[in-house]
DNA sequence: CTGAAAGCGCTTACAG
DNA sequence: CTGAAAGCGCTTACAG
């Protein structure tokens, strides 16, 4: 009966070497209730010496807890999210553990309820954090009707749903009002689909700078709803002079495409052309000149997320939307 | 007392409605143990009408489970890296759910302990899956004197490692002799750091098939421990002559950089060179032509890694060598 | 085939 | 300040 790896110690052993009953033994290694100096201590050293480590399934069962939260994201992401919905996982988990927590991961691909449904059946967690809000998404009101608490990490337009973001359009507009300050320029704007919500957000960013600035429409062009490669080269294809414009990039995939075009014209960064990303991911890295680029902080919007659900599961009193601050990273590739 | 909502049904509440005693309940829930069909019946559907879903903590604890498995992926999984690691990840938590378990997120960045000891002490977990095996894995020590079950992503010359891979030897061996076998090129091989193991097991097979197949060494040329895109235009640059060999790559970061070089350089693939890539991941999806390409099934390995596992929980005899097939994508850059 | 009882490892009123 | 007891929701020998 001795083999401490085949049978952890438990508080009931604790408490026999001792000659302490269950109760005390657990009050003191919890912290709570008023406990003997002496009698803490003893305990306490105890339970160090023998490497004692609460059983946190049984805790769980005896405070309704699980000290798990689940995270779902998406199965489907293409390559271009991905590295920031890894790093936002990346602060997620870090933060969860600081806190003694563990992260449950469901991948979930697009608008579908399994994942979640088996989390909340099997009720392994005390919140969930959801990754990608969709349109009309049913996973928000299965999580609703569990009454489990849940954050989103992203926007949305629902008031009274928990959740954390950048402010894209104030970054956006921000960012292209110093590149305006700057310069006199043509902009040339490259923007996804209007159906995703943060595309939006950057359009209405990037107008509100040409609005406050007054810069006159001749100045700029906008294209939106690009969704390829080929979108991009078609569009910058159709421009009558592409010298002595600045391209502003909607997100990092249409900049590796605009990247791509201009090197094949031959074209010089930021000699011939200026070029920016509304947002910096590792697949910018490798780029020579350097970009310049908005720099959402995903690492940060991960661990917000998880602290905001920790203190919603807490039951304390938390503000719905939250937004973590972004950067500029002004580099070679304007001149700024 | 009948908010269904706050007091989910429990075995208790279905034995007292249905006057059994809770053994009785408990039994045929879990289906063991012989019951009278007709309580059977009873039971089962009256479970089914009021929605009855078992506690899954409280049966961990009575049985000594957790219906959990930890799985570490790397945190500092370079871009390259990362759709590998995201497919296994989603072919290990589909086969867990169909198998009704969870998964337990640790993100380690690097040879270090924390995430893997705090899942240890947590005992939250019946089993871990290690996705990147390092040399002198600090991990594996702490793990096996846990004696917590668990089977690593890739290959390990410790025979006594649970492990699933592809074969990349007898892959890369194959691919080139089928490449060999069409047309008389003269190949040049990029290869990676000699640190990494998978790097050297495709180096072998490519030397395998020139053995083989009684290539002259003056018909190719290795460049290994190539780290960089510029290391990639280094070594290209350095050829006396490109036109009519086959390059191959034994990655498809290294890829990228030579398809970079190639159209910097205006060469046509496949007419002025030809080109094969050792591993096929997103990162070439764009490409056109398309690239011919070893095929890994990271998806495959993800899920038969959780099916090694939960098998070697159940303490079922697995053989500790598990290898999953892949297949050849032989496209456009190659003339095959 | 079914039930009463003890147990998994913890917590927490309730007494004292 | 400390302990005996009941409980969290399940399982499982042990009887019958």
């Amino acid at each position: 009966m001795n083999y401490s790896k085949s049978t952890p110690i438990t508080i009931a052993d604790i408490a026999e070497t001792l000659g302490l009953s269950k109760s005390t033994v657990s009050r003191v290694l919890s912290g709570t209730g008023r406990i003997g100096a002496e009698t803490r201590k003893r305990v306490l050293e105890y339970a160090k010496e023998c490497g004692y480590k609460p059983n946190l399934i049984a805790k769980g069962l005896a405070v309704s807890k699980t000290f798990n939260i689940g995270v779902v994201i998406p199965g489907d992401a293409v390559q271009t999210d991905m590295p920031y919905f890894q790093t936002c996982l990346a602060g997620i988990t870090e933060y969860a553990s600081s806190q003694n927590y563990d992260v449950l991961l469901t991948m979930a691909n697009g608008n579908t309820v399994e994942g979640v449904e088996r989390i909340l059946n099997n009720r392994k967690v005390d919140g969930i954090i959801l990754t990608r809000l969709l349109e009309n998404d049913v996973r928000v009101n299965l999580i609703r009707s569990s009454n489990v608490p849940f954050v989103v990490v992203g926007s949305s337009p629902d008031s009274e749903i928990f959740q954390v973001d950048t402010d894209n359009e104030k970054a956006c507009k921000d960012f292209m009002n110093v590149l305006v300050a700057k310069q006199k320029k043509r902009f040339v704007f490259l923007c996804g689909s209007q159906d995703i919500l943060v595309n939006r957000s950057r359009l209405s960013g990037f107008l509100s700078a040409m609005n406050e600035k007054n810069i006159d429409k001749s100045d700029y062009v906008i294209f939106k709803n690009i969704s390829s490669n080929l979108g991009v080269f078609e569009k910058l294809d159709s421009l009558d002079a592409v010298q002595n414009t600045c391209i502003i990039c909607g997100d990092d995939v249409l900049c590796s495409s605009a990247l791509d075009w201009l090197q094949r014209k031959g074209l010089k960064i930021p000699f011939d052309v200026e070029i920016a990303s509304f947002y910096n991911s590792s697949l910018l890295n490798q780029y020579m000149p350097a970009i310049s680029a908005v720099n959402i902080n995903a690492h940060k919007i991960g661990s917000k997320s998880c602290e905001l659900l920790l203190n919603v599961i807490k039951g304390i009193e938390c503000s719905t939307k939250n937004v973590v601050e972004h950067e500029f990273l002004f580099r070679d590739s304007t001149h700024i």
